[in-house]
DNA sequence: GGCATGAGAGTAACCGGTTACAGTTGCAAA
DNA sequence: TTTGCAACTGTAACCGGTTACTCTCATGCC
């Protein structure tokens, strides 16, 4: 592979007006900086990416360190993100914690030299451990995590107030006896809903202990709760279940036993993953614009990078919003397929 | 942050002393790799990886560049890919080729200097062209793609094969007027596709030339060929869509004006994506396992970075299976959901 | 005691660019 | 002709590590 060296002796140049002339500088004139490209072309030079971050002390890209990389949630960020970062010219570095806080930690401090900003999504990491884990001066954004106590900005979904209002569509439709099915016990989002239902719940049904079934968020998990409910005799005439996949779980498994949705039990789900509409009946939903969140992160990094400095734990919260379909009896026919943005797709 | 002068300083010895501590080098003892240790977590020095791999000539990162970054397909390759550069030790650079070959050619020469090996699919690219881009001192597996042209190492999905044995399975299902869907006209996987329904219409079916509807891989163009069929009264008992999207479009429509899938025609998808499953009657369509495609490619870099030279342009060619579901009167009730494995899920 | 041996540590070159600073050149003004 | 200035171009240091080569010094052996 050609260096600049390279490129510099065969145009007849020093490095550093050979380097000038590729970069577009000022003081570089016609015909030296012809013969410069013409060598450039002609042995095919690409300027090695890696040492010229290091001088310039900056690489054009931003580490995205999410806690898995599988399913449609994270593929939906992850296009938000790269919407906003091709637009500015930046690449992204994919780092994957793998469940583990060591797994985080280690991900974290590969970053190192590698990217100029963070986005960081860490569901289930505890706040003091996180700060321990990022370095101060590398920009950094978290994802779908409420900072309260760090000091860092941060993009995050209205748990609270989504689940609180899917729980009270479902009261408002008549049902008497919800049921929640829980998403992983450390997991932030799974717990901001769990209360959100629980107040509601309380407050508006007056109900001091609503019953509520683990899950982890798993499609299988839904199913599980939903044998539960059926050989349980548990008595319930809604669910609402902390994550679609779940509700996805549930529904097949109510199905399998005879129960009608919505008929003989309502169902309610969280996301609005692409799947939900798909369903028969359609699942009804917490809408979260899930790109949005990707997008809106990266946008707040870049402004840090540009020096824009946005107030220290300045958040943006997206609130998230109910859409009623088929299995709560929503307005549309459990047939008709709301029209989706047609979006780029393939094979 | 600090670097590793100030390690070496802090523990009173050199930066060759302390770069060899740090990566532990046999011939620095007891005492001396002691103080530098404890210096480092002093200073809570990391390693610049941008200056590290600048000497080592390698960066422990793959480059990956896709066609696009959207929806399930591509969220299943670098699961895949994930799965197998995670347990290296690689990490993964993204790129998005966003349609264009001119951005195809800048986010390849953005590779260089970052990556120590490139993992292309490049569905829409002639091969002509694409050598032309790729730097052959580069390590290169292409994803999706049959090198016939190239000497390139490469993973591909027998296309031709499974749109045979689907249209095949159709006939044997009674089937007489099997129309297919095709995907975008430059893209190889949907001309692929499109060969092997025809061959397999004309060899089996005796017919010369199978009706064909134009798409684009989009859902929306699986409802507009579904509008087509019903507003056109092409006689019909049977699609075969390029894709699964398109399926899922296509049923959509047909739903709405009243036609029963399969009672009054069948339909078939390709892709197997994790919403054929659940769709009511559930989609018949051709598994391929994209997450494997991209493990697959990943596992050929890897031995290829290692030394292990592998015949220039060996290439594996993974063959779809064909899942019978309902919307082609498959053997299991409609209302039955396969059981899927679990994976990590989340909200 | 003298010398070979080898472990441990240091010096400095290098990876491939960028850029501050210095040097050269040409031309107009004095 | 000399000087001043502008416009280029070149030299070399530097980014933050790695490592070939060199040097020191303690040890073992004759």
């Amino acid at each position: 592979m050609a260096t600049l060296r390279d490129v510099a002796r065969e145009a007849g140049v020093s490095v550093a007006t050979a380097s000038r002339a590729i970069n577009d500088h000022s003081n570089v004139t016609g015909p030296t900086k012809d013969a410069v490209l013409a060598a450039v072309k002609k042995l095919n030079f690409v300027p090695h990416s890696g040492a010229r971050s290091l001088t310039r002390r900056k690489t054009d890209t931003v580490g995205v360190i999410l806690p898995d990389l599988f399913g449609e949630f994270f593929s939906e960020i992850i296009r938000g993100i790269d919407l906003v970062a091709h637009e500015s010219g930046m690449h992204l570095l994919l780092g994957n914690m793998h469940g583990s806080p060591h797994e985080t930690a280690a991900a974290i401090a590969a970053m190192r030299g590698r990217v100029d900003g963070l986005l960081v999504m860490p569901p289930d990491v505890k706040p003091e451990l996180l700060s321990g884990y990022l370095d101060p001066a590398l920009p950094t954004v978290l994802l779908n995590y409420d900072a309260d106590s760090l000091d860092l900005p941060f993009v995050a979904v209205d748990n609270y107030r989504g689940a609180y209002a899917m729980t009270e569509a479902l009261l408002a439709r008549g049902a008497k006896q919800v049921v929640h099915i829980a998403g992983p016990r450390h997991n932030r989002d799974a717990r901001d809903r769990q209360r959100g239902f629980v107040d509601a719940m309380t407050k508006i049904a007056k109900i001091k202990s609503p019953a509520i079934l683990p899950g982890d968020f798993s499609e299988e998990s839904g199913a599980q709760a939903g044998r539960l409910l059926v050989q349980g005799r548990l008595p319930a005439d809604a669910v609402f279940a902390a994550n679609d996949q779940m509700a996805v779980g549930l529904i097949a498994e109510l199905a399998a036993s005879g129960l009608s949705v919505p008929g003989d039990i309502m169902v309610a789900g969280f996301d609005d993953i692409p799947l939900a509409r798909h369903l028969n009946p359609s699942l009804s939903t917490m809408q979260v614009n899930i790109d949005r969140l990707g997008s809106t992160a990266m946008m707040m990094l870049l402004r840090i990078l540009r020096g824009e400095s946005l107030a220290a734990a300045s958040g943006t919260i997206l609130t998230p919003t109910l859409v009623a379909r088929g299995t709560t009896g929503g307005a549309l026919g459990s047939t008709t397929v709301d029209k989706a943005p047609v979006r780029g797709a393939r094979a």
